[in-house]
DNA sequence: AATATATACGACCGGTCGGTCTTATTGGTT
DNA sequence: AACCAATAAGACCGACCGGTCGTATATATT
């Protein structure tokens, strides 16, 4: 918007209309997202917002968008900055535990949010996120083959499963996070994958003690 | 309902009507639940159902505990049949992912698409599931710890880290199979687990063989 | 300064929601 | 057969939803 609150033409205007958008879907979904709502927070008026989506499904599936460049640059972003191997997959679940951890999202996690609430509702959200998921887990299954390659997994790693592991130990983590005890559940998801690989790896020197 | 679709008093009533509840509520949300929806697919009227429950709120209630006792009928009844230690906890994983498997809930599970809608809103849903949670992972890291203790799995072993490993799996498989292709996350849910206790357990002879 | 253009606003629309209430019907009792 | 208590039905209410549209205002141009 500009100085006085009006919503202006721009990438930098549904930038931040769209981070708003994440933040109260990630706590009441993407369905249950209230344009209007997301019109007062920012200060706007709702129809002002159909000026730049059509409709509220446009809407939905930019801020989709929108949550997976947030992913990109919070998560994917520190991990490719560590070394290829086991180092990066532990960089990568550190940093998406942060990511839960620093509260950035009221909700938790964005993504398990819309994916429980569109994963029986067909439609373009729902085949929105299929793409993102799918992309998800290819990337985190290069990683694991690419530190298999490296000698730093045994060369009989069932690639699939592990990848499965390591990223099931973050879902849990967004999961219980919310009603559970927020602090033994972090530790739990750190703990569990950093310990799995130090345990796999046949140089544990490349990672961090693990300690309870 | 009667023979002629009305609704009448008693415990089977309000079963039936919980059941289609927890169904709907699986894929639409607990709070995406329409009561019209609901008491037209029982072909009864909105208003009727006021009269077994004050507010939606309440119904939503009563409809985690259903959900409660079908998870106990479905999933810990066959986990409490077989003997315990590491069979108990592969046996109650094995039901778990059959459960999901089976298509049970168009949702794929209840919990979880509730545990997403509800997280971030404080009320009195919340709070209920909180303590379903709380006695869900109590009810693990007992089993797990009676492994402990019967030599099955090491001495050494951090219950609260390998009961969490275990849940996270199942969480994984609910959330994946919806949206991935649904056999292979199947097969990677019960093949992780199933190696993970093998490797563990000083009696592998205990666990089936883990093919993938 | 006057005009033309773009655009943000707020009233408004139809539809659905949870919830209420009056009415009609049922089944049991004497 | 007549009455009574229980209850299901459906019309109805206010609130909120996504979405539309006419109007007032700010900006840019000449």
């Amino acid at each position: 918007m500009n100085i006085d609150g009006r919503l202006a033409r721009g990438q930098r205007t549904r930038t931040a209309v769209l981070d708003a958008a994440v933040s109260l879907a990630s706590a009441n979904g993407l369905d249950g997202l209230s344009l209007g709502h997301l019109a007062e927070s920012l200060g706007v008026s709702k129809s002002g917002l159909f000026a730049h989506w059509r409709s509220k499904e446009e809407l939905q599936l930019a801020t989709i968008d929108r949550a997976v460049a947030q992913w990109r640059e919070k998560i994917i972003g520190p991990a490719l900055r560590a070394p290829r191997g086991v180092r990066r997959i532990h960089a990568l679940h550190e940093a998406r535990v942060d990511f839960y951890a620093d509260r950035v999202l009221p909700g938790g996690c964005f993504f398990a949010t819309t994916e429980f609430e569109f994963n029986a509702r067909p439609g373009a959200v729902r085949d929105r996120l299929a793409e993102v998921f799918a992309a998800w887990t290819g990337f985190l299954e290069r990683l694991v083959a690419e530190a298999v390659d490296l000698g730093e997994l045994p060369a009989d790693t069932d690639v699939a499963v592990l990848a499965y592991e390591i990223d099931a130990y973050g879902i849990a983590a967004a999961m219980r996070s919310r009603l559970l005890d927020p602090e033994a559940t972090y530790r739990h998801a750190r703990l569990g994958v950093l310990s799995r690989l130090r345990a796999l790896c046949p140089d544990p020197a490349l990672l961090p003690e693990g300690t309870s």
